[in-house]
DNA sequence: ATAAATTGTTAGAGTATTCTAACAAATAAT
DNA sequence: ATTATTTGTTAGAATACTCTAACAATTTAT
């Protein structure tokens, strides 16, 4: 069975691999604040036990056995903010430490009666998905608001970052999954946005803020 | 801060003090199994570490720091389980091996929401009691089912024994804790009892079961 | 193309936790 | 009292995870 440290490991590993799959070491170490040394023997270690495909000077890849185990504890990861959102009054910006700890727990049952009482959420609190059982993850296909243009609304539906940082700028906006956005203009000096929402006539979002939100844009006819 | 391995020498170490708070070294060894040598250098560290106190051969008693870190992780333990119980619908028996685990999870948040959610509960489902936030653990003065006398009542309130053969043994009898038992006989030769509650007119049980069962005997006018 | 910067690796060491083997102290049995 | 048993200790070693220092390979900049 793999360690805590191993899972955090490989879960590191899934969420950064890029298009091809692919880490390079240097990622991987900054991501779990060790060194490269550091790093590099635990990637050894997980090639011996099969979870990832490595050779000297190559970007690491996860096996699809190594790749399943990610995706199962980045399960138990999302099950757990959804819990402690959904059956137990935490804020979106306060569960990830806390899920940091409890994905690791080994009890199938635990993950299950979550699941069962929160009705088998397909998304996490941050619009992340939940990998199944099976350690499939679906891809939603959202659009980084940025791309959406003048006139056109969207429904905020994830985030592509879930620091406390943004999750606390986004409370102080009234942002919230499912929130729909009108987009008033752009800006094509720094790409920022005025976009329109609930009760906010006018709000002026940066680039960074822009990119960060996932939606769904709504066609326009 | 005290890690999961420490945490969990420092929860035997309470459980196993006696009245005058002394633990052999043997027997922590057995409860945790592991080996002398490794229950030895543990202690050590805990005593570098100022939780507790010992000299060699001799027996080692908790600080009152340590008796305090013992008494907070115990009650992140018997909350879990509680709360796996009444919110998460588990039975009694399977919750020990989660609350291991569980307990050494850092965030005082999550065990205050269970606390909260539960409206505060005093005891585990086990009827063990809950320390409080101060590390305090209230004496309930129960007595052993084997101090009651024929004729006399007695309400279930806790266990001397948690393990899940003997929770499912209470199960199997539909014994649970609030379970008023009216005391039948009692066999001199065996120290077993037979007993009536609820539906049930007549249950033998064994000296060793009536040991574990802990009540209050109602006063017989 | 060469130099500079970045990335990756190896070697060697430290802490935490555990073990077995060997021995010493304390306790129980004869 | 002596012997046997149990309990406790030390020494030495193994595994997991981490680090820094030194060096090597690769990539980027000039
Ligand atoms: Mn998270
Ligand atoms: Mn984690
Ligand atoms: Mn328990
Ligand atoms: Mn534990």
């Amino acid at each position: 069975m793999a360690s805590q440290t191993e899972e955090n490991y490989l879960k590191a590993l899934f969420n950064l691999a890029n298009q091809e799959g692919e880490i390079n070491i240097s990622e991987l170490a900054q991501q779990l604040e060790v060194s490269m040394p550091t790093a590099n023997s635990m990637v050894k270690n997980l090639q011996k036990r099969g979870l990832v495909q490595y050779e000297k000077y190559k970007p690491v890849k996860l096996t699809p056995v190594g790749k399943k185990e990610a995706a199962l504890i980045i399960r138990k990861h999302r099950l757990t903010e959804m819990f402690l959102v959904n059956k137990m009054g935490f804020g979106w910006e306060e569960v990830h430490e806390i899920a940091e700890q409890v994905e690791h727990i080994h009890s199938p049952k635990l993950f299950e009666r979550m699941d069962e009482m929160m009705g088998f959420p397909t998304v996490d609190p941050h619009g992340s998905p939940i990998p199944d059982k099976q350690g499939r993850i679906q891809n939603l296909q959202l659009k980084s608001l940025i791309d959406a243009n003048p006139g056109q609304e969207a429904v905020l539906s994830a985030l592509a970052d879930s620091s406390t940082d943004f999750l606390q700028y986004l409370n102080s906006r009234n942002l919230k999954l499912g929130t729909e956005l009108k987009i008033l203009s752009k800006e094509p000096f720094d790409q920022s946005m005025i976009v329109s929402y609930g009760s906010v006539e006018k709000e002026t979002l940066s680039q960074k803020v822009c990119e960060k939100l996932l939606v769904k844009i709504f066609e326009t006819n």
